[in-house]
DNA sequence: AGCACGCCGACT
DNA sequence: GTCGGCGTGCTC
């Protein structure tokens, strides 16, 4: 009998397994799927997860390579998160390895053991003696050894410094051997008796429709869209789920977007539940983030809360799925894995066979036609909580209207009411900076980026000009490159420029100014949210920061300065993600005893998709944005891959693209399948970043379609000659079409 | 993707 | 004479 072959997943691009002995140490051949081995990989080592254990490679034996170390007894990626990443990689067409990669954490992919963070303890080391001669002269050691020698269980490390022990001389104690650092054995935390922390809200008539609907579904799968206006107590209901979750012993995943991590969205879950809460975002260290995912894996969280990729975190009692704001663009990953989490979590509900309510105030088209066409409950909550009072839309016509720095008069004159009458404003301008564009009055030159067929944005107040799309930075220059002219003039305008005009208009309110570059040092953006809370009448200026997230009651007037980007555009979301960030940044606003307005800014005033979101509301619009996406064949009627390439001559991507349409066509043939190919052309922004960029769109009536010309269309383009000399990669259910 | 090998241009 | 450009090949 010959020695089992080790199948493993890699962390490599390449779509394929890499076959392994076992490691010669080893005896058991009891490996389990899901474990990682160190192995050796070309010239180098790498962590591999095995995917499972055969008898038979067809790789010649001589090539075969034995695993170095296995690094796991138990699997870390269990049997559920393992079929779960084969859908992933197989659906979003990327290699198992590379999937396996972006599901565990990243102590865990660089080979780090998978023990839960032990705090360690100082203590007296048992042979030491206070009266030790090499103390003799070191009066601070000796007496950090009796502090430490009256806590004969130790001292936690984290209580050191309260005891003025300080680390050097224990470092020092140390090396003698006169203390040691232990770390107690990790013992799980029970579950509390009591998981409430605080009494729970009533809900009204819909709110316990909703719950009830969701709760009737309890272990086995059903998709909800929980449909509701800010304001309308989504959270509570979510809050009420989770708790019926925890009482039945199983555990819950959050999701939420990624700009979504200020406390005031944690903390209702953090404050609500008595509950062992794993957080797994961006903003923890990656110990914290390794110690939260293995919490929730051993079921010693009971609630996970977390970013996109917390989706992939194990949970051997799942029991329920929540994607808050599931609209939200940042559910999709846009390099590597192009996952969408929120797609992803649905999969996941399904394979495990539990409820997953999806929620927002502006639900995305796709999820609106599914719930349209019965494949998810759609759960209505349209009544206001008490304090948030419908808003009125005015659209405001601005063609043949000058406008200062993006600012109409009767815009300015509204803004001037609210603030007179003791009110706050909120103005959102989604374009950073002082001006789009500088521009030579005298021959016209334009301030273009070097890299990128794109304008640079003046920033006025760092005196440069920076390229919003490669992140490229010049001084602001005196005078004119080409013609040496000093008459500069910046056209367009960006939230700086609002605000010196807001500013002047009305000197006698503070301007408080919100977007990435103002709030760029720690703390500013609480220090300005928590201005905004005192209520005191001002202005409110931001981009799209402003839209998620906080609320702000004492707003009235909400003023949109741009919606027409959204109205015209090469990319066919544009509309639907306008209209989101209006409805969004309007629920910011409004109470009751002051209904709240919302003025927006167009040249394309009478635009139907404007007239019916103003007139009858985000359902109406996305009816109608719905009927234009079936008329142009677009998602969610039809199901669109994108193939990308970028190369520093822009006929080395082109030709890349021209060969894999053609060897498409052959695939077809064979197949007989009917996917559209249209292009290659190339990018919209063609050149970016000094790169040359072109797409080829793929478009197909079901996903079915799709899927069987792209297997088998990867494995011809990974082969494919002039595939190594451009960056490629595809894009199943693109967002954007750049 | 990395990483090595190998083969031609402008420099200390 | 070399350093280094990137084209090509390989990873069980």
């Amino acid at each position: 009998m010959s020695s089992p072959i080790l199948r493993l997943a890699l962390p490599s691009p390449l779509r394929r397994l890499f076959d392994y002995l076992p490691p010669p140490s080893l005896v058991a051949d009891d490996l389990q799927p899901g474990i990682r081995l160190l192995v050796p990989f070309g010239r180098r080592q790498m962590v591999g997860v095995l995917v499972e254990v055969v008898s038979h490679s067809d790789i010649a034996p001589a090539k075969l390579k034995a695993a170095l170390e296995v690094l796991d007894e138990q699997p870390v990626i269990p049997q559920p998160l393992l079929r779960l990443c084969r859908f992933a990689a197989s659906y979003w067409q990327h290699s198992l390895g590379d999937t396996l990669s972006c599901a565990l954490p990243l102590l865990l992919r660089q080979g780090e053991p998978a023990r839960r963070w032990q705090e360690p303890f100082w203590q007296v080391a048992e042979q030491a003696r206070l009266d030790d001669p090499r103390l003799a002269r070191a009066p601070r050691q000796r007496q950090v050894l009796q502090v430490l020698a009256q806590h004969p269980h130790g001292v936690p490390q984290r209580l050191l410094a309260r005891l003025q022990l300080n680390r050097e001389s224990l470092n020092l104690l140390l090396g003698k051997g006169l203390v040691e650092v232990k770390t107690h054995r990790h013992t799980a935390v029970a579950p509390p008796a009591h998981w409430l922390a605080q009494p729970e809200l009533t809900l009204n008539t819909e709110q316990q429709a909703a719950f009830a609907a969701v709760q009737a579904k309890a272990g086995e799968f059903a998709a909800f869209l929980l449909d509701g206006v800010t304001g309308s107590g989504k959270t509570e209901v979510y809050l009420q789920l989770i708790h019926a979750i925890l009482q039945s012993g199983k555990q819950a995943l959050v999701l939420i977007p990624e700009i979504n991590l200020g406390p005031q969205t944690l903390s209702r879950f953090t404050c609500r539940f008595n509950a062992r809460i794993a957080l797994l975002h961006s903003a923890r260290s990656d110990q914290e983030r390794l110690d939260a995912w293995l919490a929730a894996s051993l079921g010693e969280a009971d609630i996970v809360i977390g970013t996109r990729s917390a989706l992939f975190t194990p949970l051997p009692r799942l029991g329920l799925i929540v994607i808050d704001e599931e609209h939200d663009s940042s559910y999709k990953q846009q390099e590597g894995l192009r996952y969408h989490a929120r797609d992803l979590a649905l999969v996941r509900a399904q394979q495990e066979a539990v409820p997953i309510v999806l929620g927002s105030a502006t639900p995305a088209l796709e999820t609106l036609h599914n719930a349209q066409t019965g494949r998810y409950q759609w759960l209505h909550l349209a009544q206001r909580a008490a304090g948030a009072a419908a808003v009125r839309f005015i659209r405001l016509d601005i063609k043949s209207r000058p406008l200062d720095s993006g600012i109409s008069e009767p815009l300015a004159k509204a803004i001037g009411q609210a603030l007179a009458s003791g009110q706050q404003v909120l103005v959102f301008l989604n374009r950073r900076g002082f001006a789009p564009v500088l521009c030579c009055h005298d021959c016209g030159w334009l301030s273009a980026c070097p890299r990128c067929d794109a304008r640079m944005t003046l920033h006025q107040q760092s005196g440069e000009l920076r390229c919003h799309h490669c992140g490229h930075v010049k001084p602001r220059p005196k005078q004119c490159p080409d013609c040496g002219q000093v008459d500069l003039r910046p056209l367009g305008a960006g939230t700086e420029r609002a605000e010196q005009r807001l500013g002047i208009l009305f000197p006698d309110y503070p301007v408080l100014r919100i977007d990435r570059d103002s709030t760029r040092r720690k703390g500013t953006l609480e220090q300005l949210l928590s201005r905004v809370q005192r209520g005191k009448p001002c202005i409110l200026l931001g981009t799209q920061m402003l839209a998620k997230g906080h609320h702000f009651p004492r707003v009235t007037l909400v003023a949109i300065l741009d919606a027409d980007s959204g109205l015209f555009s090469a990319d066919f979301r544009a509309a639907e993600r306008m209209a989101q960030q209006i409805v969004q940044v309007a629920g910011r606003a409004g109470r009751a005893d002051a209904p709240g307005q919302v003025i927006i800014q167009s040249h394309f005033a009478d635009h139907p998709l404007l007239v019916q979101l103003c007139e009858q509301g985000y359902a109406a619009f996305a009816r109608q944005a719905l009927q234009e996406r079936k008329a142009a064949g677009l998602p969610p009627f039809a199901h669109l891959a994108l193939l990308r390439a970028e190369a520093p001559k822009p006929k080395r991507a082109l030709d890349f693209l021209d060969n894999a349409c053609l060897l498409a066509e052959k695939q077809q043939a064979q197949l007989g399948s009917r996917v559209e190919l249209l292009g290659p052309i190339p990018a919209p922004m063609e050149r970016r970043a000094g790169k040359y960029r072109a797409q080829l769109l793929l478009k197909a009536a079901s996903r079915r379609e799709l899927h069987r010309l792209l297997a088998p269309w990867l494995v011809a383009l990974e082969t494919e000659h002039s595939s190594r000399r451009v960056r490629w990669s595809l894009d199943v259910d693109p967002m954007d079409l750049y």
